[in-house]
Order: structure tokens, then sequence, then C-alpha cells
RNA sequence: GCCCGGGUGAUGGAAUUGGUAGACAUGACGGACUUAAAAUCCGUUGGCUGAAUAAGCCGUGCCGGUUCGAGUCCGGCCCCGGGCACCA
């Protein structure tokens, strides 16, 4: 008889959910703990078989944890608000709450059939009154720390759409609705100095066990660079334009000076003969999309100010330009440029014949443009002959002494936009009076959303609340208008910056977390969730979470001690799921046919957890049928337990098997190893079922093993061997050293490394009994006839090899 | 261009971290059961030479090195995936 996966699973999930068995103690006797999902947004589509590939890793670990005796926290929630549900409103008017709702109820009724091990009591939506008004406290922290700030700041206007768009919206500089052009244009918005966090967020990084790649993706992200700021004194507006440098040894070489063409210092220091041409460039350069920005290979241009610095190691004059291929956002907005040294430099002065100088000779063989390598400096004064590293220190140094410049570094982290022109967000609880922001005190939180009858945004540029002038104008008790309601609403980012202490105390109305829970729980144990949130996600809630540290909120420096990244499942074909390639696989019919202990394992057994792979249909058969396979070992044709399972002591062979394999999962599931532990589950059944009898406690204790992977079965086969424990909590085997080897080992025999025989030896046998019957052993022997045996090795149970001459 | 990953049978992948390469599974082929099919079970399955489940040679992207021994370590190259991209 087959197993009956839709009777059975549907028996087991009932049960656990009427026992309330994965319902999470805050009893802090236990060690603790926390596994965390990504939470997802429910969108519409609802799953596909990739979205929980994580959830049953997950799944798996925390009920292996559970039976190690952890307390476990497993929860699961909604990260609902966002775009799609906001433009679905726009379309039909049906309010975005209506549609989150519904969407959630579908990813909820999905995740449930998979029978995770989640406590659903502490499940929370980032949309709901409540998590928002903690969402809204924590911006609170950050404006009274200073971290909040409004400015004015390009984003990305359609006029046709009369909106701004997010990034998102925006392909290859056009509307991704319509194609309409898009501009930057600056507008009022509000920003996160999350660069006030540059340094700790960098070096936050060193002690996390997170995959090397996403470390390194943030440290890039975050972009340090070591330098010093010089001086250029400008005669003409007796000034200096400081610039930042990279390479302060290359001072001598600097032949010219580029400003961003958005350079405050520009408008004075243009000379009236230039003006034309400046004004020219400047208004071209705002108009360009930064699709024109990034263009490969792309001509340098700029314009001569007609203004002259003095480079202060030499007091040579050199021209100041501009260009935009310098940034007003990064350093000072200004370079020195050593065409010498640097190939951007190069470009820029082969372009319009400005001097080179190089101060760093070439090596031999180099014949390019630009010299970016080490060696000794050149042209360069008192700098001569010291190699680039020496060369900094003593420029530096020198521009100390001088005045003329000091140590100085820089980051590539930019400060966080962090307000959007959208409806469905947590409105931003700040109120404008007389022309300057007041932020709400915590007792009017949470600041909930109006009602409103159109989700388009305001036409202005301004998000649809603009135009609810009841809920925009704040009045005092005689009508006047007081102040007026920031309309901006926050990122989706914001609700999924801090949701991992809310499911440590999520129905908390006081707070938005109890500090002793927070003490016991903090911080997340396992963190597993995809790759495409490497940088803003994993930064961003890491930034708050490091102001949250020190503003004495939480007691972790870190919020995600082990992060790991699961890899998609891609479709049959190999692409990426997608309902346009009409590749996606839905989990409710996989569930329906195989069962959900056949799509946990096959998306377990596929490979290793963190890489992309297509899916595979038969491959998914083969796990279901390794399921029947296994529930034949217990139950013949009629359902009744097979005779053969007896409590005669199992055979050596059995032990060791059975040891070997507890051996294995238990490393393998440490190191999140899910694949390895289904083929050696695989392996186990092999081996039971060509035995004849079988001992009762042996399969107790597979049952065991399987059911962190395969709950159902595991539920079922528990109970039919006459168990009434709870299976869930029943402790994690341990296998015995000394049954794990057989009295006899083979041992493979090489002649001048290559593998010539085998040998069978007892385990403890000496090396050189061993040895002796290695030489003596049939088909080694014809190899090393006739020849000098020069060496001879042995490496314990494993291998000999007879080095000849 | 720069920074990370990664190249192992027809396919997904194993390999105790320097010690018998290809576990486990999929697919394919052969067999048993069946009137037949499905399901199930039992074999075979890296390549080449061979009648052979005799023996040998080759084989983990390519070239070279270290070592008694290299998928694993070192040097150089090629290809694929991801990220960043005028960041001074």
């Amino acid at each position: 008889m087959n197993y009956d996966h839709k009777t059975i699973e549907q028996k087991w999930q009932d049960k656990w959910n009427k026992d309330q068995l994965y319902k999470t103690s805050d009893d802090q006797d236990k060690l603790k703990y926390y596994i965390l999902d990504m939470f997802p947004y429910p969108s519409g589509a609802g799953l596909h078989v990739g979205h929980p590939k994580g959830y049953i890793a997950t799944d798996v670990t925390a009920r292996m944890k559970m039976m190690q005796g952890f307390n476990v926290l497993h929860p699961m929630g909604w990260d609902a608000f966002g775009l799609p549900a906001e433009q679905f409103a726009i379309k039909t008017g049906t309010h975005p709450a209506i549609t989150t709702k519904n969407n959630i109820d579908n990813f909820r009724r999905q995740i449930k059939m998979l029978g995770f091990s989640y406590d659903w009591d502490r499940e929370i939506n980032t949309t709901d009154d409540e998590y928002v008004k903690w969402t809204q406290w924590i911006f609170l922290q950050l404006y009274h720390k200073g971290l909040a700030y409004e400015a004015e700041v390009p984003v990305n206007w359609c006029p046709e759409l009369k909106a701004v768009l997010a990034n998102e919206e925006v392909v290859d500089g056009k509307s991704d609705i319509g194609g309409h052009p898009v501009l930057r244009v600056p507008m009022r918005q509000w920003m996160l100095k999350i660069t006030d966090y540059a340094e700790t967020l960098l070096a936050g990084l060193d002690d996390l066990d997170w995959p090397h790649s996403i470390k390194e993706l943030q440290r890039n992200w975050i972009g340090r660079s070591e330098g010093a700021n010089v001086d250029f004194y400008i005669p003409a507006i007796k000034e200096n334009l400081t610039v930042f440098t990279t390479r302060p040894d290359t001072l001598f070489g600097a032949t010219y000076m580029v400003m961003a063409p958005e350079h405050p210092f520009v408008k004075t220091l243009v000379k009236p003969e230039q003006k034309d041409a400046v004004n020219q460039y400047i208004d071209n350069a705002s108009k360009k999309s930064d699709l024109d920005r990034t263009e490969l290979n792309k001509e340098k241009t700029g314009v001569f100010l007609g203004a002259h610095a003095i480079n202060p190691v030499n007091g040579e004059e050199i021209p100041i330009w501009i260009s935009d291929y310098v940034l007003m956002s990064y350093g000072t907005g200004a370079i020195m440029a050593v065409p010498g040294q640097d190939q951007r430099d190069w470009d820029f002065a082969k372009t319009f014949n400005l001097p080179i100088i190089r101060t760093v000779k070439p090596s031999e063989e180099f014949d390019g443009e630009a010299y970016t390598g080490d060696g000794p400096a050149i042209n360069s004064a008192f700098l001569d002959g010291l190699q680039v590293e020496e060369a900094k220190a003593k420029i530096t140094n020198w521009l100390v002494n001088e005045g003329k410049g000091e140590k100085a570094i820089q980051y590539k982290l930019r400060d966080w936009l962090f307000s959007r022109q959208r409806y469905w967000g947590e409105p931003i609880p700040v109120i404008h009076q007389d022309g300057s922001p007041s932020p709400l005190s915590e007792s009017e939180l949470p600041l909930l959303l109006p009602e409103v009858e159109k989700y388009e945004p305001a036409g202005t540029g301004e998000s649809p609340l603009a135009n609810i002038s009841e809920w925009v104008e704040v009045k005092d008790e005689s009508g006047n208008i007081v102040g007026l309601r920031e309309t901006n609403t926050m990122p989706q980012w914001a609700g999924s910056c801090w949701y991992y202490l809310r499911y440590i105390d999520p129905k908390n109305s006081e707070k938005g977390w109890d500090e002793a829970k927070e003490k016991y729980w903090m911080p997340v144990d396992l963190y597993v969730g995809g790759a495409e949130h490497a940088v803003l996600h994993l930064l961003y809630s890491r930034f708050w979470h490091h102001v949250l540290y020190d503003l004495g909120h939480v007691s972790t420096k870190e919020p995600f001690q082990k992060l790991f990244n699961q890899g998609m499942i891609l479709g049959q074909d190999g692409t990426k799921m997608s309902k346009s390639r009409g590749n996606v696989v839905n989990p409710d019919e996989t569930v329906d046919t195989f069962g959900a202990d056949a799509m946990r394992i096959y998306e377990m057994f596929m490979g290793p957890l963190d890489k992309a792979k297509p899916w595979s249909t038969t491959g998914l058969q083969g796990c279901a049928r390794f399921i029947n396979k296994l529930w034949n070992i217990f139950f013949d044709e009629d359902g009744k337990l097979l005779s053969k399972i007896n409590n005669e002591s199992a055979d050596k062979e059995t032990l060791r098997a059975l040891h070997q394999m507890i051996k294995k999962i238990s490393d393998n599931l440490d190191q999140l190893h899910f694949n390895t532990c289904v083929s050696e589950f695989m392996i186990f059944t092999n081996h039971l079922q060509s035995q004849n009898s079988i001992n009762k406690d042996v399969l107790k204790t597979f049952v065991v093993c399987i059911n962190p992977f395969m709950p159902h079965l595991a539920e079922e086969l528990w109970a039919s061997l006459g168990e009434s424990t709870e299976l869930s909590y029943e402790n994690w085997p341990f296998y015995e050293e000394s049954l794990l080897e057989s009295d006899t080992i083979t041992i493979a025999v090489q002649v001048n490394g290559k593998r010539r025989s085998e040998i069978n030896v007892s385990t403890n046998a000496k090396e050189d009994e061993v040895l002796e019957k290695a030489k003596a052993s049939e088909k080694a022997a014809t190899f090393i006839e006739g020849k000098e045996i020069v060496k001879e090795i042995y490496v314990k149970g494993r291998i000999v090899n007879i080095v000849v001459r």
C-alpha cells in the first residue's frame, strides 16, 4: 500500500494545530535558538515552489534544534506595504489593505500546507496599526538623534505620469509603465544619515558568520577609501578649493583640476568669456539621464572655467575645468587631475590637450597609458625614489605640517533617501509648522493613513495624501490651521528593518519589545533568505540596529549573527521562474500530487542550499518514490505493521549503518548540508530494505532522524511503532563511536600512486602487518616485482602506497 | 574595467578538507512480475581498447608546478554566473 499523503499530512497538521505544539514560550531556563526567514511580500500571484525553499531549510533546522533541547523561536510574518497593492488600487479602486489581506490569507494557506513549525501566534504584519506605531517610534528615535533630516534631492520625476517613480520603476531612463521619459529633478525628501554609521557598519561585518561574498558586497557598497584632503588656493577668489585624493603621492603630477558641474564654486569662478559655454554645459549635464552618465567608453567632455588654482606642492598655476565625470556627491565634488596615474584623467587630458606628467616610474614591461601600479616616485622633488606607500605617508605629513591638507577617509555610501510619494506606506510622523518640521510625540502614535478616494499621486510629485486636506491640515480647537502633516510615506524597507525584534514580543502594546525578552532571544542565530537582499535590506536593518544599540534599546551590536542565502529554484528549462515564461511550478499542485513531505525532501535533495537549480518533476517523483519505499519497509499491503519488525537485537552491520547515518546527518545539518542528509536516509533505507528482520528500536531512532525533514510521515510511523510521546520534542540521537567501525576495513593499495589492488585487514592491524599484506597482494605484487622499493607509506585505515624504482 | 563565486558522468550532485573520484538520485538500457501497461523489484551505466562483470590506458575547464599521492594546495590562462561601475 502506498503512503496516503493527503490523509496523513492533514491528520498531523490538525493535531499540531490543536495541541499548539509549536507555540514558543519565553521560558528562559533553556538555551535559545532564534531562526529567522526573510519574511515575504505577499504578492497576488501566490507562492511558486522556489519561495519555500528557504523556509523548508529553516524548518528542518528548527525541528532539529527543538529535538536537541533548544527553546526555538521560528516565526513568520508579512512585509505587506509596497507598490503592487497600490498599483492595483489605482487600477481598481480596491483598498490596498483589502488586497493585502487576501494575498496574506493565500500565502498563509500555502505556507501552512507544508507543515512548518512556525509559532503562528507571533505572526506579524508590517501594515498593522500596532506595528506601524513602533516603526514610527523608531523613526522618532532616529529623528531625535539627529539622523533624520530633510534635503533637496534629485528624484525620478516623470512629467507624463506626473509622478515620482521608484528606482525599480525606471528602466533605461524611461518609466516602466508607458515608457515615458524620466528626469532627475530635485525635490524635498527625508533622508537618514546612514553615512554616520559607515565605519561601524563596516567594522561590524568582521565578526559576523555571513557568506564571504555578502560581506564583500557590503564592504564594497560602503566603499571606504583612505587618502588626504588637499587645499588648492585660488587667487581669483582668495579661497581654497579642497579635493579628496587617495593618491597624495602624485601631487606633483596634478596638471589641472576638475569640478562637478554642480559645484558651488563654479558660478563665482567662471570668467565672463567662458560663461556661455559653461552654462550650456551645466544645462546639458542636468538633462542627462542616468543611462547617459553611465554609458561605457563614452567620450570625456568638459569646459574650461577660465580660472586657475595653485598646486600647493610646487606653486604651479593649473587650470580649473568642469566635467560630469566628477560627481558632486562623492568627496568634495572636485578633484586634482593626475593624468599620468589615473586613466580617467588621462582620457580627459588627451581630449583637451592638457599636460601629462608621470610621477611614478612604470615597470619595464608597462606599455599602457596611465600607470596605476607601484614604483619609485619621479618628477616629485623630495618624494623621488620613494615607493607609493612611503611617498603617501611622507607627503601627507608634509601637507599637515604646511597646513595645506590632512588625512581623510571617504565612503561611497550615501545617505538613505527615506521618503516615498506614495499612499501605501507608514506616514512619516512629522508636522510642518512655520516652515520647519516638528515630530509627533510618542503618545500621538500611531499616525494612521486616512481613507482616500483616489490612489493616484497628487500630480505635483506629492503623494496621494497631499490631496486630503482634512488630514494634512492640523488645526487647533478654534479651527485655525497650525501645521501641515508630512505627506511622504516611508519606503518598504522601513517595516523590514526591525521585524525580527517584534517577533520577540509581538503583542506588546506598551513597547516595541520587552528588554528582558530581547536580551534572551537576540541575536538571530540563523537568518535565511535570498541574496537579492545582500545590500539594501541587510544594510538598512543593521543601521537601525546599530542606532538602537547606541540608544540602549537592544543588547547586541549586530542583529543577525549567521546569514545564509538560499539559491533560486529555476524552471525546468533552466531559466528564472516567471509567469511570462510560463515555467512556474505551483506548490499547491505539487503538494496535492506528491505531498508536502515529498516536496520538502526534494527541495532539500536538489543540491547545496545556496546554489540555483532547475526544477525537475522526475527528481520530485524520485523523492515521492523514496517515501513510498520507506513506507513499505513498515507496512504490508493492508497497511499493517510488518512482522519482520521485531525486538530481536539488531545485527552489527545495521547498527553500524544506523550510527554512521546519525553521525553524518548531525554533522551535515550543522553545516546546512541538507542534500547529503537526504541521501543518507536513502542509503539507510536501502540497507533496511535488504533485511529480513528489523529491530524496532533501530526504526524508532531512524524515525527520530527523519522527523525534521518529513515530519508528517515521521509522526505516522512513530505512532505505528506504538509511541505516544511527542515526536517533535523527542531527544535527538547520539551516535556511538564504537559502533561506527567494522572489524575489518578495506585498504587501497597503490604502487607509485596508482591504485593496483585492495586488501582487507582488521581495524586495529599494525602498520607492518598491513604493509606486508599489501606487498603480497596479487596485483600489487606484479607491479613491485623486480623493482627496488624506495618508500612505503601507510595512512591508517585508508591507503597504502609503495614507491618503487 | 574592478570585486566576489564557480567549472566533476547524459543530468542534479557526493568525495571524511591532501589519501580508493563519481556516494545518493534522475535519465537510459536489460531482466522479473503482468494478457498488456503502470507501479514495484533485480541488474548494468565516466571514456577508450577487449568477447569479458580478465586486464590495461585515459579521466574532475586548459597549461605547468609542489608531493609518495592533487577534484582538493601553488602559478599562469580560458569559460560561466552574480555584484559594482567615471567613487578621484
